[in-house]
RNA sequence: GGAGAGGUGUCUGAGUGGUCGAAAGAGCACGCCUGGAAAGUGUGUAUACGCCAAAAGUGUAUCGAGGGUUCGAAUCCCUCCCUCUCCGCCA
């Protein structure tokens, strides 16, 4: 969520940079500016009548216990007057308020100055590609076929015991998965990441503090009973974590990683595209997290950007980072990086992890602040990344790995997985 | 699920109608003391919004949330939320 002080300093930056990323309410922004208005001067006009209201009170007070009742009643003869006014201000403060809200939340972030214009993926911008996409022999086989030819997952139980994309891992499969995790998680801990275990569900402020809610409610799952909601990423209970908390300088940067399984609902995305690992409704991955001083955000980004292409260096996938376009970026980010493996056998890039800046947005919502070098609150800078996300990983492994003996585990995983080959 | 207790500042904890943004202690920050430290000692130590060019200053709100009574509410009344304890059930 933008701040109020900013888009009404900043009014044509706004606009310019909302047009950036493809924003088709511009006319929010000056309704929003009005509403502000509005809201200063109720405020004004409420806090004066307050004043007189509470000076008179405490007036009383000390007529009456002077004993000089009947100077007491002449002032509260007044008080009927402004207790009606505050009322009536108060609740108009309230209305103006609660629409400003209403209005701020339907505002997305503001790219960064270097995200490049486009309205779809294939407007976003190459930064690098890096390592040899494999050549693989004729018979070369989709993972969702690897899969089944050496019994590591099982598409069709997961349909049987929950329903469409939920696999259930197999042997050699659901080791292969511990050992990712483990790997991830030690790589992120040498990194400097400090590990949460998490709650899978989180209540509603929760939603919100990260800006999942109000406006990607339809793809969470939803636990009515309990007014809960199943995690889509750990980023969500990770960065609550620190909701409603003043850090001190000192404590700055917070860095946090965390392993949980993910949830979407991914409504209305059946299609082509979706077969195998490419697309489930439960995944697991490592999340890694940090909160910053503004200053520092941008560098950072680099340096989480950077340890997850050191993750898919290091097990050998050729990847790309692309640097996404102002329509193919999410709400709440100012700048994101994708990182992208090549799946051989399918001949398509995979999306794998997302490195995102946040600045303010989430920090705002959150209420997340540091105390600064002059001993005021400020809004930190929020960040995460996948480092990474499961299944497209395996997908991509099982895939350019393949061979006549079966599949080559990366030796990084191999003291994790204690098994060289899948065969 | 049944019964009970309780939600106050960074923490502990006092406060049952006015002088309470809130005692006291701890913690923290700065200073004094010290060769240095501890102890001791002094001062300071909530947040948000508004007014002000800004600092200074100042107004308003906030003692779980919302509403009510009252000239005046942390304190009284109502509703909701949450936490804890005991019992039951269970990993």
């Amino acid at each position: 969520m933008l701040q109020v002080s900013y888009i009404r300093d900043n009014r044509d930056y706004v606009l310019e940079r909302l047009a950036v990323k493809n924003f088709k309410q511009p006319g929010l922004v000056d309704e929003i500016i009005q509403l502000d208005e509005k809201r200063r001067s109720t405020q004004n006009q409420s806090d004066s009548v307050s004043a007189q209201a509470n000076a008179a009170a405490k007036q009383i007070g000390e007529l009456m216990r002077n004993g000089k009742k009947d100077e007491a009643e002449a002032i509260k003869a007044n008080t009927g007057v402004w207790k009606e006014e505050i009322k009536k201000l108060t609740e108009e403060l309230n209305a103006v308020e609660e629409e400003l809200q209403q209005k701020l939340v339907l505002l997305p972030n503001l790219p960064h100055i270097s995200v490049p214009k486009g309205l779809t993926p294939e407007e976003n911008e190459t930064v690098l590609e890096n390592g040899e996409k494999p050549e693989l022999p004729p018979n070369a086989l989709p993972h969702w076929e690897l899969a089944a030819k050496y019994d590591l997952i099982d598409f069709e139980l997961g349909v049987k015991i929950t329903g469409a994309g939920f696999p259930v891992y197999k042997g050699k499969g659901a080791k292969l998965q511990r050992a990712l995790i483990s790997y991830f998680l030690d790589q992120a801990e040498q990194a400097g990441y400090d590990e949460r275990m998490l709650p899978l569900m989180v209540n509603e402020a929760s939603g919100f503090g990260t800006g999942q809610l109000p406006d990607k409610e339809g793809q969470m799952y939803f636990v009515g009973l309990d007014n809960l909601y199943l995690i889509p990423t750990a980023e969500v209970p990770i960065t609550n974590l620190y909701r409603d908390v003043i850090l001190k300088a000192d404590e700055l940067p917070v860095k946090n990683c965390g392993y949980t399984p993910c949830f979407r609902r991914e409504a209305g995305s059946y299609g082509a595209h979706v077969r195998g690992l490419n697309r489930l409704h439960q995944f697991d991955k490592v999340e890694i997290v940090q909160i910053v001083h503004p200053d520092d955000s941008y560098n950072v980004l680099e340096n989480m950007s950077k340890h997850v292409q050191d993750l898919l260096q290091s097990l050998g996938l050729p990847y790309r980072v692309l640097r996404l376009c102002g329509g193919d970026m999410g709400f709440a980010s100012a700048l994101t990086y994708d990182m992208e493996t090549w799946s051989a056998a399918q001949q398509r890039w995979l999306e794998v992890s997302s490195v995102s800046n946040f600045e303010t947005f989430q920090s705002n919502r959150l209420k997340l602040r540091f105390r600064n070098a002059e001993g005021k609150t400020q809004l930190a800078h929020t960040l995460n990344g996948s480092a990474l996300a499961l299944p497209r990983i395996v997908a991509t492994l099982l895939e350019n790995n393949q061979t006549e003996k079966g599949i080559k585990v990366p030796e990084v995983l191999v003291p994790y997985t204690k098994f060289e080959w899948i065969d």
